[in-house]
DNA sequence: CCTACCGATCGGTAGG
DNA sequence: CCTACCGATCGGTAGG
């Protein structure tokens, strides 16, 4: 449960505090994608170890369990979606404005961290305990706030009206999430031209 | 690999075919159910057999094997979105009817068979051999029809040009895919209203 | 940070 | 279709 760090100082006191901080991100990176490939599952901690050049147990003297595992890339992803908020909703402009700008920033944040979007999207239910409970918490804020946008589109005619401004904030936010499993990196689109086609393709763009 | 049936006459000469198909089909969706609360491999062939109230072991009369479970799975959503594509696109009516045909079929079929979809879309990678080529290569076949229609759409100005006909079907078939992971059948929403609240969003009503 | 290893789980088979 | 059970894998610990 606590973290590990009090207990692994360094085995001979020549490695400091920077040298274990970046051990334990290589870890988190190679989990993230371990888990991408093969699921949260069947993924195994020696198959993480082996791709940091570590034996298996010594994942354990950087990370808790297998489960803190999944809980560090929900947490990133989880800070990443409001900070892409946060992003948006802070930039001046009217509401066609704020729905571009949620657009844009949530799909750089998506192209971004592919891989690990992909393992917080279909590894959401191994979460366990609080995690499940507080990343469930800020997606359904996250909703709420990005429905209000859309409610407020509505009213301005910027989105059609007579329809749930919740199914068109999910409808929205499903053409941005979905990215994270066709995008490829070698392929000839960069996230702004994604975005800016989503945009055209919903009606939003700039003085329409 | 072959099927079981040969090898698992009635056990007293009682029972027919019949009634081995409709216990195997109560297997299928009991494993659809599974997999989709626990993912493909933490999911258990003891939690399947429970939900149908078999004993483990008695899974491996109607199922070659836990791999078999997932294959019919894809196998059975394949056929769901190729049934679907043919659906829309042998209906009548130009290229904007046939946009909103496609989004109003697959939009119903992803709702009809949500969990099924779910467990689709996310345990892909789980897929072995011959089945994941089939359905990898199907599902290109499928995209690059979508794409067809996108492109002509964008000739008759249906659809914003200038960007690429791929990244605007896979962002209309995400707007559609996602309804997966958000749709609740208690709620208020029929497949039809988020079919047409989707149309609308992407300025493909009727007569527009 | 490693070697050795335990405890538990699980897919699948045997044999009836 | 069941009971009994095997073989293999894997997360995590011990002890250094």
């Amino acid at each position: 449960m606590a973290a590990q760090r009090a207990e692994t100082a360094a085995p001979s006191g020549e490695e400091n505090l920077a040298a274990f901080d970046v051990k334990r991100r290589a870890i988190l990176d190679g989990a993230a994608e371990v888990f991408y490939e093969r699921g949260f599952t069947a993924g195994t901690t020696k198959e993480i170890a082996a791709k940091v050049g570590l034996s298996q147990p010594a994942i354990y003297h950087y990370v808790g369990s297998k489960d803190a595992l999944l809980r560090e890339i929900a947490l990133q992803v989880d800070k990443d979606l409001s900070a892409a908020l946060e992003r948006a909703l802070s930039a001046s402009g009217d509401t066609r404005a704020r729905l571009r700008a949620i657009v844009t920033e949530v799909t750089e944040a998506v192209v971004l961290n592919r891989k690990t979007f992909a393992v917080y999207y279909k590894e959401f239910h191994a979460l366990q305990g609080e995690t499940r409970e507080k990343v469930t918490a800020d997606e359904r804020t996250f909703m709420a706030r990005v429905v209000n946008v859309a409610s407020a589109a509505q009213d301005e005619d910027a989105l059609p009206k007579g329809h749930s401004p919740l199914v068109l904030a999910e409808a929205i936010l499903g053409m941005v999430s979905w990215v994270h499993r066709w995008y490829r990196p070698t392929g000839p689109q960069r996230a702004d031209d994604i975005a800016q086609a989503f945009i055209d393709l919903l009606g939003l763009r700039d003085g329409l």
